[in-house]
DNA sequence: CCAGACGTTGTT
DNA sequence: GTCTGG
DNA sequence: CCAGACGTTGTT
DNA sequence: GTCTGG
């Protein structure tokens, strides 16, 4: 769950938002970000500034892939087991991240017919050039809200010796909106918590697994989005992203 | 000790 | 790298 | 996540 | 059915 999301604002409108140095400034407005694609994370520097870096969407271990081992792209980890698995033990310690979406994608119904839904936090819009908080004043195609999903990240290096950083993101149980589209959803994060996610040191980081929780219901919306978001190369325009019926799901609906 | 796995998702 | 299975 | 492929041989 | 690519 959580294989496709969109994130409709431009890197460098982001960096600025998220008070972060712009090393992913040049990605673009996308509505259908897929596995395997370069994705900005925010992640911590060394020097403790916060950095807007591209990644590679789908976790690869630091010991993976080398000579004869094949593993799958991990794109999601279980908040519940991620500590103790091999795989993400030394991302969640060392490499947590936070992923910046304006929404997110979820399929429900029976294999071959299935419908995509468009799920995102309600709150307030951005214009996506300037950056600037359009508050209630918004028009339906400005309405951008980004927010932070929590994730864990690796650096894997290539056999060409090309240093990538790959990430995953975490799912936890769905909440009332989730819940009859999914089993599960990604681990969304307000802002104090994903201060926390990012900061918080390596040998505190059992603490930070509380915050992996289902987030709010009510402060969330979805609805069906087009069916096109299904096919990886398609990079949908702002007004393709639903299915043009319009009709919104409500939580507790 | 060495060899081999190491993950999530959905569907049956 | 680190854990599990044999 | 979904869509789409799913193979070998020999030759350049 | 299962794997690969985006």
């Amino acid at each position: 769950m959580c294989g496709r999301y969109q994130l409709a604002l431009p890197g460098r409108t982001l960096a600025n938002l998220l008070d972060a140095e712009p090393a992913a400034g040049n990605v673009q407005p996308t509505w259908n970000a897929s596995p395997t694609q370069l994705l900005p994370v925010l992640a911590l520097a060394a020097n403790g500034q916060r950095v807007l870096q591209p990644a590679e969407w789908g976790l690869v271990p630091a010991w993976a892939r080398r000579p004869g081992q094949s593993l799958r792209p991990l794109i999601n980890a279980r908040a519940e087991t991620v500590a103790d698995k091999p795989a993400f033990r030394t991302a969640v310690r060392r490499g947590r991240v936070l992923v910046p979406v304006t929404g997110f994608y979820e399929w429900s119904g029976p294999k071959g017919a299935r419908t995509p839904h468009s799920i995102r936090v309600r709150g307030e819009a951005i214009h996506p050039e300037t950056g600037v908080r359009l508050g209630h004043d918004a028009s339906p195609e400005e309405e951008v809200e980004p927010f932070l999903l929590a994730g864990i990240s690796e650096v894997w290096t290539t056999p060409d010796n090309v240093p990538e950083l790959t990430f995953s993101i975490l799912t936890t149980a769905p909440n009332e909106l989730c819940a009859p589209i999914h089993d599960r959803m990604p681990a969304i994060l307000d802002r104090e918590d994903a201060e926390a996610w990012l900061e918080t040191p390596a040998e505190a980081t059992e603490l930070l697994l509380e915050l992996l929780r289902p987030f709010p219901a009510a402060r969330m919306e979805a609805w069906p989005a087009t069916r096109a978001v299904g096919d990886a190369p398609v990079a949908l325009e702002r007004d393709e992203r639903d299915d043009g019926g319009g009709q919104l799901t409500l939580p507790f609906g």
